[in-house]
Parts: C-alpha cells; structure tokens; sequence
DNA sequence: ACCATTTCCGTACGGACGTACGGAAATGTA
DNA sequence: TACATTTCCGTACGTCCGTACGGAAATGGT
C-alpha cells in the first residue's frame, strides 16, 4: 500500500487553499480583533450604553441623578462611569461634592452614531433573524 | 438610620431635575439597551468578529479551513459559530461530510461596515483616550 | 463492511464580569 | 466642631462566557 497524500481524503488542512490565503490576507489581526472587542465590550452593557446615550441628549450629569434617570442603582451606575471613564470615554467635573461626568470632548462621534443610534433600531430587527433559520 | 429630613438636605434626588427628565424622554428604553448589548455582545469576541470579517472576504469557509485562516482551534471557531448561527448572522451549507458557513444573506451591511470595518480604525484611537486621562 | 474525516454536542473548568454591601474620603451646613 | 451628603473603593458572591476534552453522529473512500 501506497498511502499517498496527495488525493483528496487525506488530512482536511486546506479544503479550499485558494480561499484560506484570501482570508488570511485581509483578515482582522488578532491584535486588532481584541482591540475591537475591548471596545464593543464597553458598549455591550445595557447600563454602560443607556449612560452613554443619556450624556449624549444632556450635557452632564451626575451619578444620582443618573441613577434616577435610568431607574437604576447608584452603585450600578458607579460602576459603570468607573468603567467609562478608565477607557476615556467620559470625564468627571467636580463641583463641591457633587460629580458631573460627560462625554470625553474628544469621544468618537462614530461610535454614538453608528452603534448606538443606529444599531438600536438594527439590534430589533437582527433578534428576528434566528426566527426565519430554523 | 433617620429618614426624617423634610429639609432641602434630605435627599437630592435630582439635583437639576430639567437634565434628569430631558434625559429620561429621550433616553435607551432598558428593553433596547438590552438589546443592543445582546447584539453587541455578539461581535465582542475576537474570535467571532474575525470569523466574520473572514466570511466577508470569502463567499463560503468550512470549520477547519476557517481554524486554519484565523490560526484558531476547530473547536473555538466551531462554537462561536454556533453563537453566530444561533444569532442568524451565518447560515449553513452541508457537502457531503463539510459544512461551509456563509454570512446570512439577510446580514445587516451596517454592522460590517460600521461595527467592523470603522470600528477596527476607531478603536485604534480609543485606547490612547486614557492616556491623557492620567 | 470497515475505517478515516469532519463537525457537533455535553461536560467541566478557569476566568472575567456585574452587583450588593460596608466603609472611607471629600465636602457643605448648622 | 459635629453631622449629613455624595461618591468612590475594596471585597465577596453569583453568574455568564470561552476553551479544552471526550465521545457521538454523519459521511465518504477503500
């Protein structure tokens, strides 16, 4: 017996080289890969995005009075500015003992417009997708 | 311990009640925000925002050839997969005994480009935010 | 029929994430 | 000075997520 490799039933490496080097070509690097998940990992929180979205129709806010927008707790919302604030996404004005935060003045305009804004009316429309595959 | 402070000291709840309602109007319903972050979730995954950014380039990948492109175990890219498959973004296409994954042909073209594509570039300059932060 | 290949599934494990609780620091008021 | 308020921080806990391992199902070749 010969047990050549070459045939087609041999180990699966390539099934279909042509397309393996055209991915691998302009793929996403793994560096950027987790450089985008950080960052879709910041806005994948329901408390983090309603902050967001809230700093974005009023100009600052401060953390209870945040808290009571978004029907949450204070703590949650602490948390979450803590979060926000570590990746520059907003900053805090002190004003005697009460804190306003904000969006970052350089905040990525992309980032509201594109992922919030508009993936909101996206996000209801692709929970229907999984419907229609089975 | 004495919640009887009828005086303007009490509680502050809304320190500037006009922010606190204007942002309660407008604001992410905790049902969208959920929503968003479920979606989001989805793409914040190294793993699976390669995947279909690979699935983008190419028409159609297998498991291995799609391990083998992202320099991934089968059994990492065969899970996010599935979430993928669970979420409807990718559908499936069995030959014989491999089964090649697409992008679903009802894919949401602003999430590629906006949440990809762009957001590759943005979040290059997120991380040097904090920077400046310290 | 037998075996190899491809992929999926169930399970278990390690780690990261979000929340709640208690206390501490900074600040304004009587 | 003494006290109340606002927010942050450290901790502990429960939960969810991604990976690795083993086995099973479907399929094709010899």
């Amino acid at each position: 017996m010969s047990p050549r490799k070459s045939s087609a039933l041999e180990h699966h490496h390539p099934v279909v080289p042509e397309r393996v080097a055209r991915a691998q070509e302009g793929l996403l690097s793994a560096d950027d890969a987790q450089r985008l998940a950080s960052v879709l990992g910041l806005l994948a929180d329901p408390v983090r995005s309603r902050i967001l979205y809230a700093l974005d129709l009023v100009e600052e806010l401060c953390v209870g009075d945040l808290a009571l927008a978004l029907g949450s707790t204070e703590d949650a919302v602490s948390y979450g500015l803590r979060i926000l604030r570590t990746a520059g996404l907003v900053q805090a004005r002190k004003d005697g003992r009460i804190i306003f935060y904000r969006l970052a003045t350089n905040f990525p305009e992309p980032l509201l417009e594109h992922c919030l804004r508009e993936l909101v009316v996206l996000s209801r429309a692709v929970q229907g997708l999984d419907g229609e595959e089975a």
